[in-house]
DNA sequence: TATTGTTATACTCTATAACTATA
DNA sequence: TATAGTTATAGAGTATAACAATA
């Protein structure tokens, strides 16, 4: 937990201008901290997500929430049970589309929301406080940007932190 | 891959504040654009860090090299397997220790590393293209600050671009 | 015929624990 | 006894495909 001198600790030299290793490192220093945080949540970090999507929007059914937050419909189902056995949302009927099930809160969901989220601005501030708080503005800015990028390339949603499939060809060649 | 209009593409509310989710798109996005880039080379990614640490060091055997790149080392034999496979890399005996294997690329294994790190080069640039020069080098900067600091934590190494952890991206921001 | 929610299955990747041969 | 490398196994997680009910 002590920050310790940062000086003291070296990046090895190959990984030091890696984007990618950086990036996974500290995504990874990320979820530590914050699944840590909401340990005690059902589904986690995605229960949350889907939890903070069914009180943001007004009605919404699985399906729109799953895309809209990049996870894999069956993926949804589990998660929606778990939140749902630990009475954190309800699954009610669509009066206009009898297929659908509308993903709302519950008052003890929203409770929850409110204090996870919380626990979640502390966890973030937990990473990002080898930087001031003008070099964090700057730096989730970029963030944003990138990912608008991202996205806008036409890349599929992500499910998570990782998921593309692997190059495994074998060659030898020059 | 056409950037489009940045603009017209919006990040979900709940999601436009969630650090863990725009680390996580980020992350996506270059793993799809650089595994892409690095498709045929045995391994992957890791196998490319695998490459350049072989390279880059002197002599390092394979747990040493494992415990720098964060991979565990039951995962390093096979992505040395590939690599030696491909004869990239030659696994080599200790002289000092009988029990080790010496990491050494062969000149395939250096050319296919140039050839690879100027790829991935190129993916990065493309990654990070909705930022200027300058703010390529301060997010850069500002990245590699909190990787020192998550290091610093005390946390476990992370085992690679694509690690393991469970979930995904998390959080809420109502 | 297409779509929502569900279930079951296969596949990928990681972590764990043995086992060997050395030290 | 501890360590380097290897192997096999179990686990978490995702994607895929099939299915029922409804549109």
């Amino acid at each position: 937990m002590e920050p310790s001198d940062a000086e003291t600790v070296a990046l090895p030299e190959e990984l030091h201008e890696d984007l990618g290793w950086l990036l996974s490192q500290v995504l990874h220093g990320f979820l530590q901290a914050t699944q840590a945080a909401v340990g005690d949540l059902p589904g986690g970090l995605r229960g949350l997500q889907v939890l903070s999507a069914a009180a943001s929007g007004c009605s919404r059914n699985q399906l729109e929430v799953a895309r809209r937050l990049g996870i894999d419909r069956s993926v949804m189902v589990r998660l929606v049970d778990d939140l749902e056995r630990s009475q954190l949302v309800k699954r009610c009927p669509d009066p206009a589309d009898r297929r659908a099930r509308i993903i709302r809160p519950t008052d003890t969901g929203l409770g929850w929301l409110r204090e996870m989220t919380a626990r979640l601005r502390l966890a973030e501030q937990h990473v990002l406080a080898p930087l001031t708080a003008d070099e964090q503005t700057v730096f989730t800015d970029a963030l944003r940007r990138v990912v608008v990028g991202v996205l806008a390339s036409g890349l599929p949603p992500a499910s998570g932190p990782c998921d593309g499939t692997p190059g495994m060809a074998e060659t030898a060649g020059a």
